[in-house]
DNA sequence: ACAAGGCCTGGGAGCGCTTTCAAGCCGGGA
DNA sequence: TCCCGGCTTGAAAGCGCTCCCAGGCCTTGT
């Protein structure tokens, strides 16, 4: 208990708490001597400033915090969902918040919820942190989004659905990639192309949509209502959903999931139906999830760069705090995406 | 920016800060129409206390710490392995957090690294969390466990896998898991199992590998060297220790894989093999990872209470702060698993 | 040579809250 | 009636740090 304090040191080293202070923060105009009077100090006493009274005092509070949607969470908990978006959220944003000596807040936030005013101000107030960081789908939820600009602190919202104009995002351009992965298809010679459609509350399944129509028009293909299937981003779904192509008269030659585990359910239904992946039907997914790997196929589907796109928030926010300013221009990072080319695709059988 | 401090509630409810605090503390001794008063005053000013304030004077910070393994954590980043036991340990924890008004903060550490003291220490020093939740594998390194009980920092071990005596933990019983998960191979009729090691790092490798010798030797059945194969917890590992057991002259008609992801690389590799899953041979994996029910057939396996050891963690310390008391006897909590029967264990081909 | 300005350093005032302690009030027992 | 003790309340003293500002020193310009 009886911990190291900046008094300590100054006593220690023979100078004035100030002058700790500002060797601690890096702050210009100490002689060199000085500064290495205090480090040598703080490092025999083993010193760290304590946040809580840092933060009390400044004005930074060295704190990110992630605001999470609540019910998908508990989803989570027993859903057949795995947690991996938000996990790589996560693990992109520590990496860099430990590396900036900030520290990393995990929120639940009941973002639909009647509370969410009072929840959220209560957050921004009690914890003061110097940034948040907003994973979808709170990250397209405007009280949030308004409580966060009433309370002046920065944000980023990652990987958000809804159009610019609401604030700082980093993201990636889903329509471009289901296009590119439609294209692909298109061009191994797939001419009926199924699409499953994700779960209709993430903006990221309307945008994938148009991926894929747009490729289809831009080919002059024909796009049957029949094709497009809507699935709920489960692995169940996409299951259900491909039985009810391959049911078709006119069947698709191929199949595009609109994420992995629901492209994953059709390679199940696939192998149910007697028919091979990608011999006679290829089959994308997207989202690159760790599963993708241990189909049989392995699955061709799209990289999203997410423990990229929260690292690149992080960053954002502990350079804002530590310049004290606001940037001039609205921050929107697109980051790349990446066609993976695995098995589950070739050209149809003919 | 001009945030409600405890002044103007206390300015508006014509009383003293003090009563102010008292009530937001659910401390006794006040006045219910007091009370009232109070807390009619804070709802309209949207008053909540300032966390760092609470936590500089007071002697609990409302924060409950995560240790991650760093090293682990970078692995994830780019591996074929999910995070997804990382995530499940903080899903439990996030929701008693935000239930109890803590906040939970992840905290990457090296503690393999040669700073782990510094590290640790300046962490403890700078956040003083009221308690912290160790993961495997820190959760039984000897460094961190004593830096946290010099700090006088409550914790509690989920998951670890050294034995008592080394501070309080919440987990499960792998030898018992990993010895009825045999039994009910035997029991299906299997004589000669294959067992697939995990990585050799986490104590839970052991413990499964220990209750599938006892389950043999307890039914009496030859152990052969050649059944048991060295795996490190991925599906490429598990595919190629599958097919190394199927070469056997003598091959196992039942395969029992320490984790999933080895035991979905056992049916991959079965069914390069041409074999049938269970017909041929039976799979069983062990942690009921969200992909177990993806495979086809789907995997029988061990459920582990994951998110609920870190529930029952951060219960703990969380009370333990409340009452200021460190508990009499210690803590270990042993919590319940299960078998999960699916499809990919069957009585072995006659 | 003198003033003007820059570089270092320390003093002092809080940040918003909890804690310690003392004071005021009431009722009941002697 | 007076005193003791429990219940309520508030005043004051920090928690460990940052921020503002003043003061000393040394450099530079003229």
């Amino acid at each position: 208990m009886g911990s190291v304090t900046i008094y300590d040191v100054a006593a220690k080293a023979g100078v004035s708490i100030k002058t700790v202070s500002r060797v601690m923060n890096n702050e210009p105009n100490v002689r060199p001597v000085m500064r290495e009077r205090v480090l040598a100090a703080a490092g025999e006493l083993g010193y760290s400033p304590n946040l809580s009274a840092r933060s009390l005092a400044g004005s930074r509070s060295f704190v990110i915090a992630v605001f999470v949607d609540a019910a998908l969470t508990i989803d989570h908990w027993q859903s057949e969902r795995g947690a991996d978006y938000l996990s790589r959220i996560q693990l992109g944003a520590t990496l860099v918040c430990r590396d900036a000596g900030y520290h990393l807040l995990i929120e639940l936030i009941d973002h639909e919820g009647p509370q969410v005013r009072q929840e959220v101000a209560a957050l921004l107030a009690a914890l003061k942190p110097d940034g948040v960081i907003l994973t979808p789908p709170s990250s397209d939820n405007a009280v949030v989004l308004e409580l966060l600009d009433k309370a002046g602190t920065p944000y980023v919202r990652v990987g958000p659905e809804r159009a610019e104009g609401l604030g700082p995002r980093v993201h990636m351009d889903d329509v471009a990639a289901a296009r590119e992965m439609t294209e692909h298809l298109i061009s191994l010679g797939h001419r009926r192309i199924g699409f499953i459609v994700g779960e209709p509350r993430y903006g990221a399944s309307q945008a994938r949509r148009e991926g894929y129509f747009e490729a289809m028009r831009a080919r002059g293909l024909p796009i049957s209502d029949a094709w497009i299937r809507q699935g709920d981003f489960t692995f169940q779904s996409g299951l259900d959903q491909a039985k009810a192509l391959l049911a078709l008269p006119d069947r698709p030659t191929a199949i595009f999931a609109s994420n992995d585990d629901m492209a994953l359910g059709c390679i199940a239904a696939l192998a149910e139906a007697g028919l091979m992946t990608p011999g006679d039907v290829s089959v994308a997914g997207f989202d690159d999830s760790p599963s993708a790997r241990f189909s049989r196929p392995q699955l061709t589907t799209v990289r999203q760069p997410v423990a990229e796109m929260s690292s690149v928030a992080a960053k954002l926010l502990i350079e804002q705090a530590r310049n004290g300013a606001v940037s001039e221009r609205p921050v929107d990072e697109l980051l790349p995406f990446a066609l993976i080319h695995r098995a589950s695709t070739a050209p149809p059988p003919r």
